[in-house]
DNA sequence: CGGTGGATTGCGTTCCGTGCAACGACTAGT
DNA sequence: ACTAGTCGTTGCACGGAACGCAATCCACCG
C-alpha cells in the first residue's frame, strides 16, 4: 500500500541478518540505491539503524526498544518468569513460553539449556501449528468449531515420521490433549528432540500462554520426558497464579 | 527525509506502549487516520503490527524476530551469556552487559535479580553515560583524546547527590578505572542502587562491552558490594575468552 | 597522479501519498 | 425501534514527495 514504508521494512529484515553496505541493500530490496539512502537516513533519524562504519548499516537500538517496551506491557511475561526460571533451573533443559495471536503461535520468552545439545530457537519465532506441543496446548483451548475452522486452514507440512499429517488426526489430539491437561511433541517437528507442554491460565481461567520443555532424545527417552510432567504442571500452575488465576495452586 | 516511513515509525514508537486504536494513533503522529490506515495495513502486510481487535493495533511479531535475529549475529552476547548467567545465579542480583555503540551505551542483555526489590531496566535501554558503571568501563577503554572530546559532549544532569556533574571529574574518574579495571557507580544514577562493572575484551584485546552487577542498598553496604568485585571480573574474564580475548584467563 | 569502487547530491518527472468528504458498521441512549 | 454518535473504511482529485538518472565527491590503492 505505501510503497515506500514497505521498501523501508524490507531493508530492516535484510539488516536483521548483519551489517549490510548500501548496495547490497539496493540489490536485495531492488531499488535504486539512492532510495535505499534516503531511507536509511530517515530510519537512521529514528534510530531504526545505525551506521556500523562508514560503509557498513546496522539495526538501531530503537527496535530493540520497541520490542522489549511492547513485550513489557505483555504480563504474561513478566508474570510467568520467575516460575519458568525455576523450571529451567530445575530441569537443566530448554524452556519456552508461546502465546496465540492473530493466527499463529510464537514464542515470547525463551531460557536456554545447560546442556550441550540444545534446541535452536529464539523469541519473536513462530512456530507451526501442527507440530509443536505449545500450539497443540493453545489451539486445545479453543472452542471446538474455532478449532475445526483453524484444523481445516493448517497446511500440514510433514516435517519428521510422526508428523501429524490430516485435520482428522490433528483435531483428535487436541481432544486428548485437552482432556489430560498437557501436550506432548514426540519428535514431530525435529527428529532428535520431544516436548511437553502445558496451559497458563489468566484471570478468568481462559488459556493466555503456553509452557513447554524441550528435550533432546539423548538425553532423555519418552519415560524420561514424561518424568517431566508433574514439574512442568507445577510451573504453569505457578505461571497461571502469578497471572491471576485464582483456582490455579491446590 | 521520508515522509510516510517517518511517520510509521512515529507510529510504532506509539504503539510500543500498548494497543492503539487508529484515531489515537492519528492524534498523536499529528496526521489524517486514513494516512494512519494505509501506513497500518503496509504494516501489518510485513507483520509490524497486528490487530488486536475490531479497534485495536498492536505490534507484531517481526518486531520481536527482527530483534533477536539482530542479537544473534552480535557475537558478544550469545559468547558471554553463560558466564553472566553463573554470576546471576551465584550472586542472585541484577547483571547487565552493555555496549558502546554509535555515541551511547546500550543494554545488550540481562539477567534479572532473585530478589524482590529490583532495579527496573531492560534491554535496548540505553544509559547515561556519566552515571553508570558499564559506561565508565567502556569509555575509559577509548583512547584518551577520544574520551576527552566524548567528554565534553555529555549533559551532566544531576541524577543523585552523588552524580558526577563536571567534565573534569568525569575524566579524573575515567583514569581511576582505567587503572583499577572496574568502574563503580555509587548511587549515582538512582539513589538505592550502586553497581560495578568491568569489562570484556575481544580477540584484539579491545574492550567490547561491560558487565556490571546491580545492587539495591538495602541488601549490600559499599564493602558488600566490593565483595563482589573478584566474582566480577572473574565472569568478565571469562566471557572475554568466550569472545576470543587470549590472554584473559589466568 | 590517475583509476576504481563506493557514497552522496541535484534535478526533472511522475506516481504515490495525502486530506477531504461521503459512506458504512456498530454502539448506546431514550 | 429510532436516532445520534463514534469509529473504521472507501473514492477521488490534487500536489508534493519519492523516485531513478547522471554527475560529483571522496577514500583508498597502485
Amino acid at each position: 500500500m505505501s510503497q515506500s514504508l514497505d521498501r523501508a521494512l524490507v531493508l530492516l529484515d535484510a539488516l536483521a541478518d548483519g551489517p549490510r553496505t548500501l548496495d547490497q541493500l539496493a540489490e536485495q530490496a531492488g531499488v535504486h540505491k539512492t532510495t535505499v539512502l534516503r531511507l536509511l537516513r530517515t530510519l537512521e533519524s529514528r534510530r531504526f539503524v545505525q551506521r556500523d562504519d562508514a560503509r557498513h548499516y546496522r539495526l538501531g537500538t530503537a527496535l530493540f526498544d520497541l520490542a522489549n517496551r511492547s513485550l513489557d506491557s505483555r504480563d504474561v511475561r513478566r508474570a510467568a518468569e520467575p516460575a519458568l526460571r525455576e523450571l529451567n533451573e530445575l530441569t537443566g533443559h530448554t524452556v519456552h513460553l508461546a502465546s496465540y495471536e492473530g493466527g499463529e503461535v510464537v514464542y515470547i520468552d525463551k531460557f536456554e539449556s545447560r546442556h550441550q545439545v540444545r534446541m535452536y530457537s529464539r523469541v519473536g519465532k513462530r512456530a507451526a501449528l501442527h507440530c509443536t506441543a505449545v500450539a497443540k496446548v493453545l489451539v486445545a483451548a479453543m472452542d471446538p468449531d474455532r478449532r475445526e475452522r483453524l484444523a481445516a486452514t493448517i497446511d500440514y507440512v510433514p516435517m519428521t515420521a510422526n508428523t501429524i499429517t490430516t485435520a482428522e488426526a490433528y483435531l483428535a489430539e487436541l481432544a486428548v490433549v485437552a482432556e489430560r491437561g498437557y501436550a506432548l511433541d514426540d519428535s514431530e517437528h525435529e527428529d532428535f528432540i520431544h516436548c511437553v507442554a502445558a496451559p497458563v491460565r489468566g484471570q478468568r481461567g481462559g488459556v493466555i500462554a503456553a509452557v513447554s520443555v524441550s528435550v533432546p532424545k539423548v538425553l532423555l527417552d519418552h519415560d524420561g520426558l514424561l518424568a517431566l510432567v508433574p514439574d512442568l504442571l507445577r510451573t504453569a500452575a505457578r505461571a497461571s497464579a502469578a497471572c491471576g488465576h485464582t483456582a490455579a495452586l491446590t
